[in-house]
DNA sequence: GGACGGTGAAACTTCAGGTTGCCTC
DNA sequence: GAAGTTTCACCGTCC
């Protein structure tokens, strides 16, 4: 590092000074936030302060506020912020959104990013300046201070090999105390053990199941060979207690009647125990899935459920919401509480999950299931992007990072139901997948079967009568064209359905599925 | 006297992220 | 713990 530097104290917020003072040294920054909130909040704050005005950066503005068909609020503070140089950075953005922000401050248009955690983690995106605003970050336990790792993530960024020969991580600290304690604890600390994370039940017996559905063990010996020679393993004092937890696991996968046990060849004579292990269809097909088993088996009672009662699409929405894959759920607020539990009593008849009692400590979270279940159902019912912002708190970003985890659960909860012959619910999910995927009514599914067409245009073509593909087949391409705004989709539309169109295109053009 | 509107302080709430899974309807 | 949001007491104004 490069010993001491003086910073002009311009403002009394002394990331809004590190800031300005990195753009007057014409370098770069990042900003490492605590909350969303409070990255847009400091992205904003700067933009006030830069003084910077370009063409460039008004364009990209303008990009970012065309990314939805509809900007959001969220959208729009993004595009003040990038007219005067500074941008926010956090999951909350569409993955356009933040492929503009990461590509137009490398190409330096952008000098500073206030961003969470989002960046240190996966992108690489250097920076001269890497400034830290608080270790310290909420948890359910309260506030508390990250790991080292965490902090070492975010360092790591100060400095662009190709550009400068140094970079300089700041933490900002609170006062001369905090000053040492910080300086000791993270820059002079030593990083945290890495631990196994196989040790944790559903990661465990995802890949128990895996191992015998493969064929890879067959025996307990061989589980335990297997996993003693693991990192896991390895952090254990004893065997032992690996043991019991595999009993246990495989007990669990023989109950659920995704593995079989039985005596054959690979049983040792002298050992009884010793059994031979291989899957059943079932479990091959949940290994296969990737599916947590217990996740699996609870889609399976669900799913036996649902052939029983008056299922609704909120039935299997909720089915998905309550699992862990898809956590972190929506959180149901305090103001809304009432508001969820009245909607649970509405819908309780088609939900195929056991309720918990309202005095069992999963009741928080099963209502939080219920709120995503809601917030998928009105997405499905073509709220847009704002709407579901103001009424679920729920970013763009965030939104399509659910459905998509949802998506891959319904598909997964269909192919066991086409195992178990469900026919009904398997046509019913394929629906509903369809419908996830594009946020609309079941009226549009017809015309989304063509190529370039989204919930965007679908909806165009049937606010106007055009239907299904029947309506289009018989609409002028004119007609079709000025619906959905683009000729040149229209032409490929009537293309798409075998019929003949001169073409009269003079430009290219890109069409895009009417998608995040 | 009462309704209304504006203001500011106090009380109350909320708070990061992401890996692969599957198949292309 | 800090920042954003809501609530509420208080005050002045108008009818």
């Amino acid at each position: 590092m490069a010993g001491h530097v003086t910073i002009e104290e311009k403002y009394s917020n002394p990331s809004l000074n590190l800031a300005i003072d990195t753009i007057r040294i014409r370098k770069q920054a990042l900003v490492f936030a605590n909350t969303k909130m409070s990255a847009e909040r400091t992205a904003e704050d700067i933009a006030q302060k830069t003084g910077i005005n370009s063409a460039e950066l008004n364009e990209l503005a303008d990009k970012v506020l065309k990314v939805l068909s509809k900007p959001t609020r969220q959208c729009e503070r993004l595009a003040r912020c990038i007219r005067k140089g500074t941008a926010f950075h956090h999951a909350g953005l569409t993955q356009k959104q933040k492929e503009l922000v990461e590509d137009s401050f490398r190409a330096g248009k952008i000098r500073i990013i206030a961003c969470t955690p989002s960046l240190a983690m996966g992108v690489d995106l250097p920076a001269f300046r890497s400034i830290i605003r608080d270790l310290r970050r909420y948890t359910r336990h309260g506030l508390r201070y990250i790991p080292v790792l965490e902090y070492l993530q975010m360092a790591g960024r100060a400095g662009r090999p190709s550009f400068d020969s140094f970079g300089e991580a700041i933490i900002i600290a609170a006062s001369e105390a905090d000053k040492e304690k910080l300086y000791r604890n993270y820059v002079l600390g030593e990083p945290e053990e890495i631990y196994s994370k196989l040790a944790v039940e559903p990661v465990l017996r995802t890949y128990l199941l895996s191992l015998i559905a493969t064929g890879f063990v067959r025996s307990k010996k061989q589980i335990l060979d297997f996993f003693s020679q693991t990192f896991w393993a390895h952090q254990r004092a004893s065997m032992d207690e690996l043991e019991i937890i595999i009993d246990k696991m495989l007990g669990l996968l023989e109950e659920f009647e995704f593995i079989k046990s039985s005596m054959d060849e690979f049983t040792s004579a002298d050992k009884l125990d010793d059994l031979s292990y291989r899957a059943t269809t079932l479990g091959r097909r949940v290994a296969e899935l990737y599916l947590d088993p217990l996740t699996a088996h609870n889609f399976l009672v669900s799913i036996r459920r649902a052939t029983k009662i008056h299922i609704l699409p909120v039935s299997f929405l909720h089915m998905v919401s309550y699992t862990p894959e898809l956590r972190p759920l929506l959180r149901v607020k305090m103001k809304e509480y009432d508001h969820i539990q009245e909607e649970l009593a509405k819908y309780g008849e088609h939900l195929v999950v056991n309720e918990p009692s309202a005095f069992e400590p999963e009741y928080d979270e099963f209502l939080n299931s219920v709120k995503t279940a809601l917030f998928f159902s009105d997405w499905i019912d073509e709220k847009d992007e704002e709407q579901m912002l103001e009424k679920f708190s729920i970013r763009p970003g965030e939104i399509r990072a659910k459905i998509e985890i949802a998506d891959w659960l319904l598909y997964s909860a269909a192919e066991l139901a086409r195992l178990q012959h469900f026919r009904k619910i398997v046509s019913e999910i394929a629906k509903l997948r369809l419908r996830l995927r594009y946020g609309v009514r079941e009226e549009l599914l017809p015309l989304l079967k063509l190529r370039s067409i989204g919930r965007v245009r679908a909806r165009a073509l049937y606010r106007n009568g055009i239907k299904d593909i029947g309506d289009v087949k018989k609409a002028p391409v004119a007609t079709i064209a000025a619906l959905i705004k683009s000729r040149k989709i229209a032409q490929d539309i009537k293309e798409q359905l075998g019929q003949k169109v001169e073409k009269t295109s003079r430009r290219k053009r890109k069409g895009q599925k009417g998608l995040v």
